[in-house]
DNA sequence: CGATTTCTGCACCATCTGGTTACTTTTCTG
DNA sequence: CAGAAAAGTAACCAGATGGTGCAGAAATCG
């Protein structure tokens, strides 16, 4: 019997089975990039989601897919906010700087991405492997930073022969590494990584990278 | 208490604990660069080290302190042979290129390294913040390259402004991320990133990117 | 209303895992 | 050679962990 004379009455939200599964992965993302995917806890990960455990197994069958499906959206949001930045609308070396500072600043606004790829790479890439739109999507952008450098070198701004998947691992490397490694970097080169200083810096030292490179 | 007979003579002992020890850490690398810290298995290091369990214990306390050497000792290997690459004595741009080509090629002949300072750097450095030694072969690092940055600026090769320590990060950067990320790499960008050509393509553009970075 | 389906959560389990106890075997020293 | 010390081994344990069974609540539908 339940007691009827409940006086607050937490009529909201009684069932809404989108917004668990949404709770969940926003939690297991957390949780994933934390520890990663053997270090996670499906327990935590149930606690954080305010969610009961039996309803993770129930939406996504194992921790597993789980890892799976929250590493699919991790890659498809970057690769979709990189499809909004519209970079064929301004002019070439332009483009580009746009593109090393949304990469980098959407690195800083997004940790878990970088932790969560460093896990699917330790377990071979085996969850991405299972998921065939991620492919689609980096191959559009492949070609939008392939039309860049197109663009430059006809109006000789940039120099002919530049690969652009070399190019683009290129701008997510001096980046990555950089927030990958923050915390052995912060002690073994002794100074705060992640100060407001030091990350200005690089993403200035990244720039100039980056243009130096493509340089005509 | 010496012994009256050559002390350095062969005992050819069935029982060793320095090879014993030996066999645990590498067995341990492998597996930790493997499967993380947390997915790492005790039983499995003890097994390849063809030792057991309790040895593992016995000498080393506990998991967390096996990593922490394991990890300690991959680091002191790998500014260890820098610090034998003697680029003092090349032409700074010589130096450079020489110091690209060993990152590179000390990543891909050690792969574990790589893996390990990812699982160090999940753990927030926890265990490179107990050492002390390490900090001290990192400023020596920098200094080398800084020597050469100070060179090449004097012989007019090199621009003036560039930070050692970035451009430490940046050589680091270009090689280790195409290697921490070639599983997802090769999926997402639909081509083997391991392969021979692929690698060799990698290298050449890691040199230009770096020797452009720095030229005059 | 009442039957059916979808969702929620408590309690529980089989297994795994880091760590330990107790013991044997080999080496070294006096 | 005795016997202490070091090196090695097997069996075991307590707690944690991924995963479930089942009962019941909330929505949906006839």
């Amino acid at each position: 019997m339940t007691d009827p004379a409940d006086p607050t009455e937490p009529k909201t939200r009684t069932r809404d089975a989108g917004a668990t599964k949404a709770r969940i992965l926003e939690a297991a993302k957390r949780e994933f990039a934390k520890n990663g995917l053997a270090g996670a806890r499906v327990d935590v990960i149930a606690e954080k989601a305010k969610a009961n455990k039996r309803m993770i197994y129930h939406y996504f069958g194992s921790k597993e897919v789980l890892f799976q499906t929250t590493l699919e959206n991790a890659y498809i949001d970057i690769r979709t906010a990189e499809q909004k930045l519209n970079l064929g609308h301004l002019e070439p070396a332009a483009a580009l700087e746009r593109l090393v500072r949304f990469t980098w600043e959407y690195y800083l606004k997004n940790p878990e991405f970088i932790t969560l790829v460093n896990s699917e790479n330790l377990h071979r890439a085996k969850h991405v492997k299972k998921s065939d739109v991620l492919q689609t999507y980096s191959r559009r952008f492949v070609a939008m930073v392939n039309e860049i450098l197109v663009r430059g070198v006809e109006t000789g701004v940039f120099r002919p022969g530049v690969d652009p998947v070399q190019l683009n691992i290129t701008i997510a490397a001096i980046g990555y590494y950089y927030l990958t490694n923050r915390f052995t970097g912060s002690i073994l080169f002794e100074k705060d990584m992640m100060a407001k200083q030091a990350l200005d810096e690089r993403l200035r030292f990244n720039i100039e990278t980056i243009l130096r490179l493509v340089a005509a």
